[in-house]
DNA sequence: TTAAAAATATACCGATTGGTATAAAATAAC
DNA sequence: GTTATTTTATACCAATCGGTATATTTTTAA
C-alpha cells in the first residue's frame, strides 16, 4: 500500500462515519478536511469528487457491518445458531463496534432513494446481498434437516431484515433500548419456529 | 381561515412532499419558493424560518398517514380487523393518498436522529402515540376475548411498526413490491396469531 | 543523490445557502 | 371609501457550498 492509497483509506475511516451520522447531503466539505485533518486540495487529489468519497465510505461502513456478522458467525456451526447471530449482534449492536450512526444500509436508503441513484443502487445491492446470505442459510438449514421443509424462504429472510432495520430506526430514534430488545425477541421466535 | 392563515396551509401543503422527498438539508429555500410559486418574502412574513416550514410539514405528511389508516379502519369492527387495516394499507400504500416520498417517520426519523433535535421529537412522538394506537387495540382485543390473554402486548405492537417501517425502506429502495406483499404476509400472520 | 512524479496546501472561483431590510401591493376594519 | 394593517415582492447580505488552478512539498524511482 503505497501513500496513496493509504490516504485514500485514511480519508475514507475518518468520513465514514459523518457521512452516516449526517448523511450525504448534510456532510460538507468542510466536515470532511475536518474530520481528516487534510486540505481540500489533498482530499480532491485522491477522490474526483464528493460523490467518490461518499461512495466509498457507505462501502466501508457496510463492510464494518459484514464483519461483525461474519465474525460471530464463524463461532457456530448450524444454520440456526448462525441465523440466530443476528438477533444476538443486533439486540446490542451498542456493544459491538458498529459504525456510528447506526446502520449505513437504512440511513442510505432512506436519504438516496428519491435523490441519489448511484447511493441508492449501492444500498440495494447490500440488502440483496444480505437476503442471499440469510436464504442460503435457510435452504442449507432445509437441506440439513434442521428447519421445516415449508418455510417460506425468502419471506422469511425480507421479514428479518425489515424488522432489523425497523428495530435500528425505532431504538436509534427514542434511545430506549428495551424496544430493541423487545423487537429482536420477535425475530428470535421467527427462528426458533423454522 | 383568513388570508394569512390560507397561506400558511398552502405553502405547508406545497412543500411537505418536497421535504419528504430531499429531507430537512436536501430541501431549499428555492425548492420552497419553486414548489410554491411564492417568493422568499412570502414565505418568511408567514414562517420565522425553514426549520417552522420542516415541522409543519412533518405534521402534514404524517397527518396524511394517520387519516388513511383511520378511516379505513373506521370501516371495521373487530379489534383484529382494525388491526387488520395496518396490513392491507401498507400491502398497498401506492393506491392510498400516501405522501410523496413514502413514510415521513421512517424519513425524518433517519435523517434526524443524529443532526436536529426538534424534528427527532417529533418523530419520536409519532412512533409513541402509534405504539400507543396499536397496544390499546390489542388490550381491547384481550379484554374482549377476541386476542389470547398472553399476548405480549408492547413487544407485538413495536414489532409490527418495525416490520412494516422495513417493509417500506425495502420497497421503496429496491422498487419491488413483491417485497412489500412477502413482508405484509409476516405482519399479517403475527396478528392472526394473536 | 538527484530528477521525475505524485501528493498536498494555498488561494481562489462562481453559484447557492438561509435570512433580512425595505418598498409595494393587497387585505381588513371602520 | 378611506385608512391602518398585513401580506408579498424586490433587492440585497454575509457565509458557505462544491470544485479547481497553481504552487509547493513530499515520495518514489533511477
Amino acid at each position: 500500500m503505497n501513500k496513496a492509497e493509504k490516504t485514500r483509506q485514511f480519508i475514507v475511516e475518518k468520513t465514514a462515519p459523518v457521512f452516516n451520522e449526517k448523511g450525504y447531503v448534510g456532510t460538507s466539505l468542510n466536515d470532511m478536511t475536518n474530520a481528516t485533518g487534510l486540505t481540500k486540495g489533498s482530499i480532491y487529489g485522491n477522490f474526483a469528487n464528493k460523490d467518490e468519497v461518499a461512495l466509498a465510505a457507505f462501502d466501508h461502513n457496510l463492510k464494518q457491518v459484514t464483519t461483525i456478522i461474519q465474525q460471530e458467525m464463524s463461532k457456530h456451526n448450524t444454520c440456526r445458531e448462525k441465523l440466530m447471530v443476528y438477533v444476538q449482534v443486533y439486540s446490542n449492536f451498542q456493544k459491538h463496534p458498529f459504525p456510528e450512526g447506526g446502520c449505513p444500509l437504512l440511513n442510505t436508503a432512506t436519504e438516496a432513494d428519491d435523490t441519489h441513484a448511484a447511493l441508492r443502487q449501492r444500498a440495494a445491492d447490500g440488502i440483496q446481498r444480505w437476503k442471499n446470505a440469510i436464504t442460503t442459510l435457510l435452504e442449507k438449514g432445509i437441506q440439513l434437516g434442521e428447519f421445516r421443509k415449508d418455510v417460506p424462504v425468502e419471506q422469511t429472510a425480507l421479514s428479518m431484515i425489515a424488522t432489523i432495520e425497523g428495530c435500528i430506526m425505532m431504538t436509534k430514534l427514542t434511545g430506549k433500548t428495551h424496544y430493541q430488545k423487545a423487537i429482536m425477541r420477535t425475530v428470535e421466535k421467527l427462528i426458533d419456529d423454522l
